[in-house]
DNA sequence: CTGAAAGCGCTTACAG
DNA sequence: CTGAAAGCGCTTACAG
């Protein structure tokens, strides 16, 4: 990171020269080719305008040298730094606490990789922490943004969506028309399918745990509302402030406190079913038969509950993958606008 | 990461310059501040043999042109990039199954964004990904190293034990006695305590879930004999291949088979845990009054199963900042030694 | 198609 | 304490 800011680094840098290495320059290259340095440059940013026969003694040179570009020298005159920076924005523990994050930073990785791309990490929970990462980010330090964040309405969108620098979400930022693109499930036809199926299995008591602080989470409450209200069906909607299991359970406490006869419920995610799924143990309730749950995002914990959930998949891989492959075309002042991603409904034991 | 390998770039570069935005250079603050440019990089790098009246007027200047170091330009010269790699190897799924790893990544971010370092996340799961990582980190492209290594023996700990590029792991590599310094917890010792507080529960038929082929494995198992060898109690390991739910449930299928009076279990993690938690309810065990299980790790699923575990807990966020500790100094030359931390029994419901 | 040259924005001895 | 200058390793018009 440097010292981004003009602050004095104390000792850290000085003491600990030579972290690079030294290696072969691009001169070597071109020495042993028996070519210019310019004619290596041009092999190595496109082979274009290079004869086949430099081309072939370039990449033989390139190759008995061991020679790699010198990433800071290219940065300098391309003024591109081949890195995103990957910013989780808001309550740090709870986010890395869902198993979908970890899906998501793992699928980003992967497919920056095969664009050769750097994925830099930056955790932005405090305010200060969200002017280091703008600071970051509009020093040029990298090419691009992913963006994840777990409240809607985050600060840092706003700053984005000037365009100085090109971002992706995840999730549609809530707040004022935003103009960051984003990536996300279909969260309110994914929440209709998990609520038609809870109507069809004759639930007539079907409360839901939602959040919709949280990013797509004003779209799941609006599914489940979309197929209930034209159901003689009772309604019952608790507010979480996240997607926790803790918050699931409690929830679940005060469903069961508001609504004793309660026979169904819709977690906004796998993690608040799986609190919810303990604290209906804890009151004694049998799943399914007192009580169907259904969860949402497919993740990981949805297999090991007990009952497993039945839950709306979404595709997280592709949402990473989408997220990548948007933010590549904008960095390459490409169109790309917002995907939404189709959902499914995966009926296991729980419902 | 830029053409790393000297292939051409097709296409993705070029089309995309001005991604890094221009802004005031060193010598615009210069100009502001009335002094050399020198002198502005003499106090932006540890502002010694700067007279105060000079301090000031570059510290306005810097304040007033919204200055930003140009990473690359200084890298190009220091052979720094202030940033570092955080290297996740072999098996990325499961890996990422554990919260643990997410603990220790955050943590790790966290403290190196304290010292303005950037954490650059890379994924080793195949061969290729291992050259590319590999070539990556000698090519000078991060100060050093934070390996992450599920499996003991990992390939890459040989070629970073050759010392080119600061490294530190996290536990202890397996194989040759590596060169490569870790920080790692107790986990002999934290074994013991398990297994100690099993036998002092009066449990005589204490099994183990084991799994030697992960980093740490091999001393909980250690531990656990330590304390057996002189019991007259019943042992029986069963190894699984790593520390999944899935693994977990498996081997506890196969402890009861092979010894179906069994009344303790201490498995190796608590994801481990968890799985022989779900298998026993499975079988219609009662945990703790049937048979009384232990984890290890204190990881957020020990909250979160039923009943609560047992467990040993690791100072994992003590873990990452003194992983990041030693390689800091490492990187500053200045020495810096394995460590280990000491772990702590944990006693909820499960045993 | 290719070479020579300029320039990216910094740091760091070297004189003073 | 400070300025002038060299140089880090690349890319890219510009001529040819």
């Amino acid at each position: 990171m440097g010292s981004d800011t003009a602050q004095p680094h104390p000792k850290s840098r000085g003491a600990a020269r030579r972290a690079m290495r030294r290696g072969p320059t691009i001169d070597d290259v071109a020495e042993v080719a028996g070519v210019s340095r310019g004619t290596v440059s041009r092999v190595l940013n496109g082979a274009r305008y290079v004869s086949p026969a430099a081309l072939k003694a370039v990449e033989r040179a390139v190759r008995s040298t061991g020679y790699t570009v010198n990433q800071s020298a290219r940065s300098l005159v391309t003024k591109q730094s081949n890195a995103v920076a990957f910013v989780l924005s808001e309550p740090q523990e709870r986010l890395f606490e869902d198993p979908n994050f970890s899906v998501l930073l793992r699928c980003c990785t992967q497919a920056l990789a095969e664009h050769d791309i750097s994925l830099i990490l930056m955790l932005e929970s405090s305010d200060a922490e969200r002017d280091r990462v703008l600071r970051y980010v509009r020093g040029g330090h990298v090419d691009g943004v992913l963006l994840i964040s777990a409240h809607s309405g985050d600060p840092l969108i706003a700053d984005l969506a000037t365009g100085v620098v090109p971002a992706v979400a995840c999730g549609k930022p809530g707040g004022p028309e935003s103009a960051v693109p984003y990536v996300a499930a279909e969260d309110t036809e994914g929440a209709r399918q998990m609520t038609r199926h809870l109507v069809a299995q004759g639930r007539k008591r079907i409360g839901m745990i939602a959040c919709t602080q949280v990013v797509g989470g004003r779209e799941r409450l609006q599914g489940y509302r979309d197929v209930l209200g034209r159901k003689a069906v009772k309604r019952l909607v608790v507010h979480t402030s996240d997607y926790s299991f803790a918050a699931g359970a409690a929830a679940m406490r005060e469903l069961l406190a508001e609504s004793p006869d309660i026979d169904a419920v819709f977690a906004a995610s796998d993690l608040l079913a799986a609190g919810a799924l303990a604290e209906l143990r804890r009151a004694g309730r049998r799943v399914p038969d007192d009580v169907a749950v259904g969860g949402f995002d497919d993740s990981r914990i949805a297999r090991e509950t007990d009952p497993p959930l039945t839950t709306i998949r979404q595709p997280l891989e592709r949402v990473a993958a989408d997220m990548v492959d948007v933010l590549l075309r904008l960095i390459r002042r490409e169109p790309a606008s917002s995907r939404l991603l189709p959902t499914e409904l995966v009926k296991r034991e729980s419902a």
